[in-house]
DNA sequence: CAACATAAGTTAAACGATTAAATTTTGTAT
DNA sequence: ATACAAAATTTAATCGTTTAACTTATGTTG
């Protein structure tokens, strides 16, 4: 009933303590005869070394702190999975802190500070209280969230988003090249006249997003006439009033094709352009970006820009165990981004290129 | 930089660990006067206790380990949501361990053989390494899928499948009412042609759900006439292929409406009734189960039922720690259920009754 | 005020591992 | 065989708490 420690084994095996921990650690030659019977008694008794004492004496919990601001959000939990997925190989363990930021039903001022707080504490909790050896922030870190930041000296992975200062290190995405791929996919599709549904225009994802349709633009020589461009909130109904716009306001001369920087808003985009008695992609072809799971499930099926999130997770956790053993690849990186990729599927038409 | 202790705190309050101690866990009074100088040197400090040190001392980590088939799957997410909002409000933590199932790429038998080793790992690390106080397990659990759940004394609550042996207890939702529920509502809606789309056939979801379904019929004395029966696989192409079938089997006289055990196999029935020229709901009506988010991108929104899966983990985490402290409503309580409720939408059509 | 009960505070031994330092064993060279 | 170096093993301190047992202070009662 009462568990099996060192003791037992080392008394068992006929040897002192140390010896069964040099044995298991690998930490010190042991004789093979020794080394024998110290194992038999393990595998005989089943004895797994008691990891709470291990980390009071060695300081490492080998507990790696995931905190995330919202685990129902599309993106954190396909980053867990990836973080989870490399984690497994490895003698690290997940402790999970879900910060349920999307819950919140403070007003916004009251929010932001409230979240900080959260932030601030969950934090402060995992180093100082549970004693993790590193962490993976699942979110937009903004800087100076955190102001316990700077005596932390653990690694600090943000994944999902930029590290802008010294005391953490980030994996994230490709924006810009990604969009830029996109759009200029949509224009060998022969399309020219091409409408933008953006973002929120201020954040990050969305700036760099626009600089890669624009990128794409100039290179065919074209260039993205701003009266075919309308501010989104990545929000599907706010999708549905900017198209519902376009529609409105060039009556005349339809744009062929929308870009919209999310699936969400492409979606109510399409809704928008059905309603208004228009195909899709015959009459407008519609672009997105995320490849959620509804873009396979709209009909047509949603062409749109795959964001590796499995990938970005996996490496955050890698980049976390590198940091901490000191060697690999990812040991003294600080900003690592992963590569987003085309989903070509029914939504964008080939037109004659005359 | 080294961390502060209890002796930092003892040294500069005057008084003896044991004292700060006691002042933090409230564990013995304290004169105010002692009490109130260790309280201020720890805002001070920002002394946390190392819960490393306290974990070895009390053999308590207030660590509740979850386990779960698969994060990624539509279920598991929003149950951790709920362990997760429960467990905020304790002094309790999630050590996550992603058994990441739905990945594993082995032939159908050897991937019985790996999963119920990779749990066996998985529960004896949890119970014998991590020391976790108690178990969340997020899935489908069969009997006998361990053989060290018979040693183990320590709370096992099993999320979202019905426990079938003493050793653990469980959290699951509601099926047959449910089914009889929205089956009711059909039928009020004047529907009396009615088919239906099985999940896999000999699973209990399944059996259950059948159950209630034809409790409703028999209660509206209408008898369920089994050739307007198909049996699925959960997935949406079995959906369309079994709504295919039964438009093709009774071109003579088609079912009004359709019951698909869950949203997927309604959304591929959908896919194949418009297919076949057919309006939804005009000519004929379908309904769902489980309320997944695609189910309000369809078009129409899909009528379905929604299982409250945020509660099921809130509730396990909830039982998980009144197991632990020996009192509270569910301590000494084996199995919950949770109330699964109807989502009315547009895919049900109300017909006259003649 | 003696005698004792009660309250408050302290001391020191755990918890179960790791690991310097000390000790023993083994091997090697003279 | 002896001396010494190297290798293997053990001893015991340590990590930071909690808590039983002990000590000291305080209060109460006849």
């Amino acid at each position: 009933m009462t568990p099996i420690t060192i003791k037992d084994i080392a008394r068992e095996a006929g040897v002192s303590t140390a010896t069964v921990s040099y044995v298991i650690n690998k930490s010190r030659p042991v004789m093979p005869e020794k080394h024998k019977r110290v194992m038999d008694v393990i595998s005989k008794t089943n004895y797994q070394p008691n990891r709470v004492a291990k980390s009071l004496r060695t300081k490492k919990t080998n507990i790696i702190g995931v905190l995330a601001e919202d685990i129902l959000s599309f993106p954190a939990v396909r980053i867990i999975n990836g973080i989870s997925e490399y984690i497994e190989k490895t003698d690290y363990n997940i402790l999970l802190n879900d910060l349920r930021m999307l819950d919140s039903l403070y007003n916004k001022y009251d929010q932001v500070i409230h979240q900080k707080d959260k932030i601030n504490k969950a934090l402060s909790f995992l180093v100082y209280g549970a004693k993790v050896d590193a962490i993976i922030y699942v979110g937009m870190f903004d800087r100076d969230i955190s102001e316990i930041l700077s005596n932390i000296n653990k690694p600090i992975i943000i994944a999902y988003s930029t590290s802008v200062d010294e005391h953490t290190c980030s994996v994230s995405y490709e924006n810009e090249n990604a969009a830029a791929e996109l759009t200029k996919y949509v224009i060998n599709c022969g399309h020219k006249h091409i409408a933008v549904i953006t973002g929120i225009a201020h954040t990050a994802p969305a700036q760099e997003r626009l600089k890669g349709i624009n990128r794409s633009f100039k290179e065919s020589g074209l260039v993205l006439d701003s009266t075919y461009v309308r501010n989104g909130d990545w929000e599907r109904a706010s999708g549905y009033v900017c198209m519902k716009d376009l529609l409105d306001s060039h009556s005349d001369a339809l744009p062929t094709a929308v870009l919209a920087m999310n699936d969400l808003m492409a979606i109510g985009a399409m809704d928008a352009i059905r309603d208004n008695g228009l195909r899709i992609p015959e009459d407008i072809s519609v672009a997105g970006f995320d490849n959620r799971e509804v873009s396979e499930f709209v009909y047509p099926k949603l062409t749109t820009v795959e964001i590796d999130l499995q990938s970005i997770g996996y490496t955050a956790a890698l980049m976390a165990t590198q940091k901490l053993s000191g060697h690999g690849e990812y040991a003294d990186k600080r900003n690592i981004i992963v590569p987003s990729k085309l989903q070509i599927r029914d939504t964008v038409s080939l037109i004659s290129n005359l």
